[in-house]
DNA sequence: ACACGATATGTAAGCGGTTGCTGTATCACG
DNA sequence: CGTGATACAGCAACCGCTTACATATCGTGT
């Protein structure tokens, strides 16, 4: 319809400045008037390229997941990608298959690994696709990583417990021991703990599931011994479990007990009492995910980096008698 | 290395059964070997499917998107697609360039309308691209719909709030006059007000934004009038606003006033009081959304159907004197 | 023993773009 | 006016796969 070659188009679509203004302007109007798209398979099988990120997440539930996500999103298109999700898949029937078509679709791939997964970075490996790897450092496997450092919310947050709680009256109620949050959470803060004088704190160190539910069954079973301790939880999620037992064991927080929970999804400020928490900043953990991915992309022969965002303590009321109700 | 053409490849690949079960399993053997990938591109190219289907939020923030993300993401998978998301995007030049690359790469797309949204629809019919809409009954105009019945739980809600407070002190503290959701909320519940005796319910329907800022606002108006009031949220977000800047003022629901919320999502009851509102299978939405969109894949000429999800009310203390705090 | 149908595999033509190379005006310069 | 540089636009190969069609092989009924 310019009367021109495909070529030309072609040119015109990608290579502005390359053709004679007046050819692209014929081009550009028989564009306009065809409704033409150019077709994106075929695009890609010559480019390799989709413009499409995938982000696999162990599950895309919940304040955590969908904060993460979003600020995924949004830097994703801001370097103009597209973001294809994927929760894991249950069996490995299902993830073989599932993964094998993201990886030829997808130009590259960020993966929560919250915690080891073998196989799954061993197919990266051999897919030989651009991967960035959440939350846990895979630095030295070869693969850009995003992590959280914990240590320091953590640690503000115990020393934030001791000054009204006593050491041995100190608890970290967290989630899946083989998280890895989990695991660096409970090791800083058993390590401010002993810095605090603290002599055996493995029974103050107790393990369960991300969830309300557990949060609820531990505080359940400590009864009236709850009064008067300070406990840091895995998450916000828990720690609203150990506030609402509480709450039927006719404590509650600040006077009977301090809580202070982690990742400041946006549950923490909508309770009341608002809780404390540690602040994750989970949407830069996905936008700094995706920029790794876009980087690495560009620039596949980068040695691999690690990005590591800071942690830190928001105190609000559910840990602290002298904020207002 | 298995000895045999490509085509043969293909049909072992995809239509198994053509082939002879010796042939069929050396090139078995060949593709474990060589750890052969079909590209995906080069499919594309042919069968002009990506298994890949598309998802348009307003936003992909809290709790609401979250779930309904999370429904249409395992229904994709269990039917074996892919599920690329996208909020949509802020500049309309953006959304030109984001929609046009989502739409050829993409088998399908569900997009969710909660305002009118000419422009969007318009290209949508002109991409002739399979196409599910959520939250608007679009059948007259050719599509595929997922919507959710509103009515139904709005007339449960205020029925029960008039068993224990009178048509003149109830309202409707809505979400935006455009969205469609609080467009029908409010009709119901003014509907039902009307039955129930009120003579003018006009200032006590108001709109804002989904937002706990808005609740908190339009409490802190109302000021003492609160007391004795009945709410009926536009969400559960301020409906959690109410209850806090009720709070404020020394009042508590449900003794004080009564609260009910929509969409039960998770908050409802993480919250204490928990919250009474209204149940959307948001989860569901997401799932039906992405099965109507497989249906019409595989039946493009079907006619356009529509598939209403009920809601129900979900009575919990922040609307029932008689529940235990 | 022959024709014919069924079954198994190969051949090659695209799918719709991108891009290196080639051809041809156009223009400045000597 | 000849010559080489320059700027555009076209030609055609190719990306890796699917599939209609052609070919080869084998079994079967008569």
């Amino acid at each position: 319809m310019a009367g021109v070659s495909t070529a030309t188009v072609s040119r015109v679509v990608n290579n502005a400045g390359l053709v004679a203004p007046h050819t692209a302007a014929k081009v550009h109007d028989a564009i306009k008037h065809l409704g033409y798209r150019p077709n994106r398979f075929a695009q890609g099988l010559m480019t390799s390229k989709s413009h499409v990120l995938g982000i696999a997440l162990p599950d895309i539930h919940g304040e955590f997941y969908s904060e993460l996500l979003r600020g995924a999103d949004a830097e994703a298109r801001r370097l103009g990608y597209h973001l294809l999700v994927s929760s894991e898949a249950p069996t490995r029937a299902e993830q073989e298959r599932a993964g094998s078509l993201a990886f030829g679709l997808v130009d590259g791939l960020a993966v929560m690994l919250a915690e080891p997964n073998e196989a799954l970075w061993r197919e990266a490996k051999s897919a030989a696709i651009p991967l960035v790897v959440i939350d846990a450092d895979l630095r030295d496997k070869g693969f850009d990583s995003v992590v959280v450092d914990n240590a320091t919310g953590t640690r503000e947050a115990t020393t934030h417990l001791l000054t009204s709680v006593a050491p041995g009256r100190c608890y970290f109620v967290g989630g899946p021991k083989e998280n890895f949050d989990t695991q660096q959470r409970a090791a800083a803060f058993k390590e401010s703990l002993h810095k605090a004088g603290a002599t055996d704190s493995a029974e103050h160190i107790v393990h369960g599931t991300y969830s309300v539910a557990w949060g609820q069954q531990w505080a359940a079973g400590m009864g009236r011994r709850l009064k008067g301790t300070g406990v840091l939880a895995g998450n916000d999620e828990i720690a609203l479990g150990v506030m609402h037992a509480a709450h039927e064991l006719g404590l509650s927080a600040p006077s009977d007990l301090r809580v202070v929970g982690f990742d400041d999804t946006r549950l923490a400020s909508l309770v009341r009492p608002t809780l404390s928490t540690v602040r994750v900043p989970l949407a830069e953990v996905g936008s700094a995910a995706i920029r790794a991915l876009a980087e690495r992309i560009d620039e596949p022969d980068r040695a691999p980096r690690t990005v590591s965002l800071a942690t830190k303590l928001i105190a609000r009321q559910s840990s602290d008698v002298s904020k207002k109700q």
